[in-house]
DNA sequence: CGACACCTTGAAGAGGTTCAAGAAATGTGG
DNA sequence: CCACATTTCTTGAACCTCTTCAAGGTGTCG
């Protein structure tokens, strides 16, 4: 058996530059090596953590799509986020011990199992970790932030327009297309994210092809007036 | 001079329970006295932090009430949150080393400051403030989830019921009474919080009043029917 | 190819907003 | 300490956005 091919490392990994901290001695690179247990797979529809569940880990994710999503006991459903390659995911689980949250797969996904007992040992020594970790958290913050000024102010086509606006731009960050996409997520999801029913997410959709902003065919998404999109999320004055 | 007098010390602070990890050594804790540089009195309706100000220092609230919240260059404003004493603010700067939000004091407020250099030297060398600080960061994550929840599935009264609760658990935690309080914010305020208009919060406030729920006195509130406000906000069965 | 999940569109209705006016509380300056 | 200005709160009426209910269409997967 040979270690060196499975052994996984961080330090040949091509997401590292998302999920990691950058300019790190060869040491501490070595040291980061030790971050990832093993990797896990994870097939679409089913889950990676659920509500209520042991937390051991965060988990980095390699390839996929995931959805987190809160659902209470009388049956409220509230979509908290959607996460894509180089995100972290599992961060609610730490106050308490236990997940907050569900993540589900929305296509088959693979992920970086990080158990966090060793995640706060390598951060003790190698300070670059320790401030990743805090950013990554802080960023977590920061992004509720926006989705909480989304909810709380914004109507729904400046919810969706928003919407479409983030998600090309972090798929853009990783090498895909500024104006296309593909969604990974029905739109009764994308409406338990944005707070919308998923018929008012279709028909907004309907009213941007009409205005000719966006071209629509089922999932895939052709952005054609990132403007537009823009000055929608940004001008509310018009109202 | 008599430094003992002037000397900041968690290790005799009364919030100590609230803000700091339990369970220290004695060492542990002459440790984490070094935590506090100062303290900083701000005076109601100044801030304490404003947008895109450089990070430096994490907040004790000593005494006194915040509100933070977004305002963006187009009009739009949100409330994030309102913060109390033995509470945490100022996280959303860790990111970009730049404050992305206002903190503003409600009341007449002191607290304490923690220097970020300082909580991230400090945390590399006593565990329990490492796991405290993922803690804290953690539970800011699952409370906004929380918020997330409200803004996008619950109805107006459901959100003020949701509200009203949390406020009084909270104070409850801090030894005021489980069913008075006094808000501290204006209806605008809470509005903003709850993704709603002045004046909707003000006619909920008017409905729970002739449903013998709560009475209202201006900002003095006084819950009759708790279990009433917590079944508006577990059972939407009813709709 | 048939069952199922997902999406679109229409029409009616509800919840919340907007606009407006007045009342109550709070703060300020003389 | 009182009068006045200002802020905050309440309430009504009309309106608008989004939801609900319903039906039909489209796509997908075993």
């Amino acid at each position: 058996m040979n270690p060196q091919a499975i052994k996984v490392a961080c330090s040949n990994c091509n997401l590292r530059e998302l999920c990691m901290p950058m300019g790190l001695s060869e040491h501490d690179l070595n040291r980061l090596d030790d971050l990832v247990a093993v990797r896990r797979k994870v097939k679409r529809g089913t889950t990676l953590f659920t509500n209520g569940e042991k937390f051991t880990s965060l988990y980095a994710i390699r390839t996929g799509f995931f959805k987190t999503c809160l659902a209470t006991e009388d049956g409220r459903d509230q979509v908290t986020g959607f996460q894509m390659a180089g995100e972290i995911i599992g961060l609610d689980g730490i106050v308490n011990d236990q997940h907050t949250c569900d993540a589900v797969a929305l296509e088959d996904a693979e992920v970086c199992v990080m158990p966090f007992d060793r995640i706060e040992e390598i951060s003790r020594e190698v300070t670059a970790l320790q401030s990743h970790v805090h950013k990554i958290m802080s960023r977590e913050i920061v992004r509720e932030h926006g989705v909480m000024l989304l909810l709380g102010s914004m109507r729904a086509e400046e919810r969706l327009a928003a919407f479409l606006l983030n998600l090309v731009q972090r798929l853009h960050a990783r090498g895909f297309s500024q104006s296309e996409l593909v969604l990974r997520m029905t739109r009764e999801e994308i409406g338990s994210y944005l707070g919308l029913k998923l018929e008012t997410v279709s028909r907004t959709f309907s009213k941007f092809v009409e205005e000719g902003m966006v071209e629509v065919k089922q999932r895939h998404v052709r952005i054609v007036d990132t403007e537009g999109l823009q000055r929608l999320v940004n001008n509310n004055a018009c109202h």
